[in-house]
DNA sequence: TTAAAGCCTGGAGTCTACTCCAGGGTCAAT
DNA sequence: ATTGACCCTGGAGTAGACTCCAGGCTTTAA
């Protein structure tokens, strides 16, 4: 049976899952981590549940999830309800990141478009980016 | 000949420029506009020249540039630079809207490939979402 | 003349997600 | 017992781009 320890201290959470310690301790008061139990003199006191709870926030976040959005779905997976919020907290945000995807695309293809038409060199009066940027309608 | 006023308050170059008028002294203080001459009152008063700056602005910020970024064209536009500076901001901007784009949509096929494992009813243990956030590989 | 609308300043507050700090206790090893 | 690594708290600072406020002038129109 490997021995490995049931409990830790808050450094070995947070550097196991590569984050700052004090974002540990911030999780916590965003009641995104539970406040974990103390040992007489205080040190917070965690086990691996927590460290599999602080790996998903982060997984979360890597996929653009806000950390409000992580409370609900933390939320979400401890009360016994079903997938249904789950899945359309999911489909929300793959609403948002298309919005957002399509809102950049136009951005760059105007710009690029801009910059296409510009010699990069001769005076700056007359360069195509910065005409666009005085003479176009606003957006 | 219309006779439209060639100066006018602060308050009206918001109203045309459709931003708020805090915002318009708080580009004053970032230098984005130059310190307006001001009335024997100290009223600021504003011309056409400013009104089309500040359209630049808008527009240089629907394109996704900052506001630092805005500041470092409007240096350009000035003094006799050359295009060539003008053509490497807009590029590097292209650049890093195109990173940009392809994080997001990392983010999105991953969380719609979840998404889409996931029926939307039953209880929330076994949910392909979540499932995926507690058990896949840390990016 | 007087009231309303508009403008002034300096400074604080907002949002997100941390990150750092000082001053001081705790724990493990020597 | 002492050293050094580790942890505690409360609070402040960071970035970016505003936005709002109080208290108090100025301007304009009736």
């Amino acid at each position: 049976m490997s021995d490995h320890p049931a409990q830790f201290t808050i450094g070995r959470l947070a550097k196991a899952a590569d984050v700052n310690i004090d974002t540990v301790r911030f999780y916590e008061r965003q009641g995104l981590l539970q406040p974990a139990p103390r040992t007489a003199g205080g040190y917070r006191l965690y086990g691996t549940a927590d460290a599999q709870r602080l790996q998903f926030i982060r997984r979360a976040k890597t996929l653009g999830f806000s950390l409000e959005d992580i409370a609900e779905l933390l939320r979400l997976t401890e009360d016994g309800h079903d997938r249904g919020k789950i899945k359309a907290i999911a489909q929300k945000r793959v609403a948002d990141l298309e919005s957002r995807i399509r809102e950049l695309e136009k951005m760059r293809s105007v710009l690029a478009h801009h910059a296409g038409h510009c010699s990069g060199h001769g005076e700056v009066s007359g360069c195509p980016i910065i005409q666009a940027l005085l003479d176009e309608p606003a957006a």
